[in-house]
DNA sequence: AACAATTAGTTGACGTGTAATATAAAACAA
DNA sequence: TTGTTTTATATTACACGTCAACTAATTGTT
């Protein structure tokens, strides 16, 4: 028998056990949460063969306008380890969304540009991410969202912190 | 110049413009929250050869005891589709931590077992998890932490209809 | 100028998430 | 019982994150 203050996570999850705190339950349901909201995003996203990582890249793109970015200040943004950003932006060059030239006064740095079918597919998503967003947030009122908001950044203080004590990425 | 009420996530994302809305700012931030958690979690664990969805696993299976329990039952409460569960659970057993068998009285499905060696890598990092989390949580406040809890509750009630909107995993 | 240190990016290897498809066993229907 | 459907799992193929190790260009030092 089930008892009815048991929490909805808990219930998901069906653990035969309740969370060790609820601390823990946090936890475990930012990351919960997280991938179902990332789950979602890519299969909105699917249909135009595009990544939930490659949109937020042409939307980056789009940011930089004609001068481009360098490609690590890309993966900076998307706090993604470098490699995959390269490999990122390789599949998305062969789908002809973004263009990549080494950079003439620092001939280290790669800069990428959108090319005008990338920057079309960010115009094409942007409403529908966005209406998705809203319609996930529908039940929060504007001020629990800051709330919200406050408490992730405050967790990421300390977790950045945290792994700052360890190794850099 | 920096305005001075621009958020902390904007600054760490160095965006040139504010986010659309607060509602985009609370989404992308869940989904950096998310990312950095499960780094630090994976660096943790790193020291053991183990990562945090397989630490993850070893703790089902100590809930699940002798009785052992299916394949699909794990991934259910990881939320994973299956076809990476197989694979975790090859790897898992490569390391002697876990033991699968057929059932014999449904032989479709293969029963898992954590290993007196998974068992203690559970009991080992049991703690160092938990203090990770007491760490990340420290500067929040009991009521906040349930209120945080709630709203993410509602967040994935949201998200998943509208995911089952769509087809299912 | 020459060499060491730093910076930008790439490549390889591996773990993992997901979709699509296949296979085997069980449940069910005629 | 035979054939169909459903269920549990595996396989294949691909995207992506991460680490480690590497190349190439720039900067800094002597």
């Amino acid at each position: 028998m089930v008892s009815r203050s048991e929490s909805r996570l808990q219930a998901e999850l069906k653990q035969s056990r309740p969370f060790a705190s609820p601390v823990e339950e946090a936890f475990i349901s930012v990351l919960k949460t997280a991938d179902l909201l990332t789950r979602v995003l890519d299969r909105h996203m699917a249909g135009h063969d595009l990544s939930h990582q490659q949109y937020n890249v042409l939307r980056i793109l789009r940011g930089a306008g004609p001068d481009g970015i360098p490609t690590l200040a890309i993966a900076g943004r998307l706090i993604e380890c470098t490699p995959g950003m390269t490999r990122l932006l390789d599949r998305m060059e062969l789908k002809g969304l973004v263009l990549r030239r080494r950079c003439p006064e620092d001939r280290r740095q790669v800069l990428c540009y959108a090319t005008p079918k990338g920057n079309g597919l960010v115009e094409l998503l942007e409403p529908v991410v966005s209406s998705l967003g809203d319609r996930c947030f529908e039940q929060i009122q504007p001020a629990e969202v800051q709330a919200f908001i406050e408490i992730l950044e405050r967790i990421r203080e300390r977790a950045a912190r945290i792994e700052a004590s360890g190794q850099a990425c």
